[in-house]
DNA sequence: GTGAAAGCGCTAACAA
DNA sequence: TTGTTAGCGCTTTCAC
């Protein structure tokens, strides 16, 4: 690769003035700014990077940490912030985490050694100490898909999205509800769909029973899939009263889900309802297609990479938590649930 | 962030000491060495990436351009190559180009620009120059996706998925056949599953009736669902004769094209038998499960990583064009379609 | 308008 | 065993 350094050799000019040159600086004399940028475009220059980034203390570089980009949802996020973040000049370091604390903590030193500008992040969901550090080493970073009350974060409420599923419920006649998803657990982040579902219910008058509960594993996405089937088969085989509806975490959970009450001769929706949380492409495509709530991923992507760019800029001193409205919609899986067989 | 030289200062040794004890370098006194490591840890030391990027040259970082993250299939393949590059020491620069030429080459460039080691890139379908001035400008390339004669390329073979479904569906006993894809359109790559589908097709005696081809835009991939929606409504309302099945060029079209069918009120797989590409992870998951194709993607992703370090340590010279197999994958989609109704 | 030179944080050759 | 020094490619200050 060509350096100013040749490329001012061939122009027979100082490097400083080819420096001048590419970044567009005045007080060049049009005749030795043509004979550069003509050798520019014969040598194919393309200025190091590296080089600068060492030079200005600014690598153009934002760090991107998801803890499952196989989730279409989480996918769709890096869509959106990569597309964005390429408009203003940014590459993406993308680091995957598959939800383990240790490898989350493995990317951010990594980030952190490669001089990153910002990070987003969307935290693995068991709790870790290692994110705490990123506030002493003064690092401009926005958590996602999470409100972190200590960090600028950008999420959707999911508490109210809990709420919402459990009033449509209860709206169609439901009376046995049930939740699928890994619920509240000592270590791991709050299931705040599962707290504002029975919060919602318990306000309709209908008290949640843990019979109707089937309870995921956490951060294992690898195997998530297979986990829910099995544990939902399990379910329907040992206990003895199964719920007319069922809220499953996220789509991807509902869509197995389906299978397994399907393997068990349930047919969704006629004998079972079902909906779940995201909204992904899936949701509409598949029979029944799925109630489910829509998160604003897109609004996630832009809202977060602009504050994190703000932040960057110092324009933004304090943390702003960006709490999005979830919005709920109705597909077949629960309207056509067939009551009084 | 604290550098090499404050921690020289501090533990009273040269900084080229303190190199040594980073890298770990024979040659060091015991206690000089503890008495770094201590400081080291007191200012929570990282290495400037950057700074050793540019004095050695090597920067340990992939760039990887692909034309969609949103879908399945790629954001599978960008797990697994992060995941085996994390394993070695390298990160990933990920680039979305939207199956768009022209962000594909500023892709290109702004990947050079930034001293990646390798690059692995999985081109967009229209037919492009700037890949060949990948070849003079001599970087460590992987093209994945496609084989490309003059690249080291992985992928599975299109043209031999595309027999396979086309065996399978006149083994069924249909005689009216027809296809959802690209198909062959000047500036394009060619669409290898059309061909092999087309082959097969015509060696068991049935010529493919262009009636039976609806035909969808192709670099759209914001749009695709859309647009394979509409086209195949279009083409339902508007040919006076339709097949029996139908393959749609990947699972996503697929899934799209059964919306399209019942909506039309042609139930899918009784009236009409639908596979797709790809085997994503929702090809089991829809209803009716979908007969596809299943493509070695952590395969895909595993030998493509490998074979880029391969490039990068120079151990292999020359190109290598690995052609996976497909595999049929034979459900629901085809298997119920009823004859003889 | 232009060039020389310092320095970003690191590695490695050389000297001591 | 340790320190001094040059230099990776760039930006920017200073002097002319």
């Amino acid at each position: 690769m060509a350096t100013m350094e040749e490329i001012a050799e061939k122009a027979g000019v100082s490097q400083a003035t080819v420096s001048r040159v590419i970044n567009g600086h005045s007080g060049v004399s049009e005749r030795k700014r043509k004979l550069v940028m003509e050798w520019v475009r014969k040598l194919d220059y393309q200025p190091n990077r590296t080089a600068q980034s060492l030079k200005n203390n600014k690598s153009n570089l934002i760090g991107l940490i998801v803890s499952d980009i196989s989730n279409p949802y989480f996918a769709e996020i890096v869509h959106e912030v990569e597309k964005e973040a390429a408009k203003s000049g940014y590459n993406i370091i993308l680091c995957n985490t598959e939800n383990d604390t240790k490898k989350e903590k493995e990317a951010i030193n990594s980030l952190r050694s490669r001089q990153i500008d910002g990070l987003m992040i969307a935290p693995a969901d068991k709790q870790a100490t290692h994110l705490k550090s990123l506030k002493t080493m003064d690092m401009s970073v926005v958590v996602i898909t999470q409100i972190k009350e200590d960090f600028t974060s950008v999420a959707v409420d999911h508490e109210k999205g809990g709420e919402l599923i459990a009033r449509h419920l209860v709206d169609l006649g439901h009376k046995k509800i049930g939740y699928i998803g890994p619920g509240n657990k000592k270590g791991y982040r709050k299931d705040y769909k599962f707290v504002g579902f029975k919060k919602a219910l318990l306000e309709s008058g209908i008290e949640f029973k843990n019979d109707y509960f089937i309870q995921i594993d956490r951060n294992l996405p690898e195997v998530a899939l297979k986990n829910i089937y099995n544990k939902v088969s399990k379910n329907l085989r040992e206990r003895n009263s199964i719920a007319t509806a069922y809220f499953a975490h996220n789509d991807l959970a509902a869509y197995e889900a389906i299978k397994a009450f399907e393997d068990c001769n349930y047919h969704v929706p006629e004998d079972l309802a079902i909906a779940g949380f995201d909204n992904d492409i899936y949701s509409q495509i598949i029979r029944p297609s799925l109630t489910t709530i829509s998160q604003p991923i897109k609004t996630i992507g832009h809202v977060a990479l602009e504050l994190l760019l703000r932040k960057i800029d110092n324009i933004e001193e304090d943390h702003e938590n960006v709490i999005l409205e979830p919005k709920l919609i109705i597909r077949d899986s629960t309207l056509k649930y067939t009551f009084n067989k």
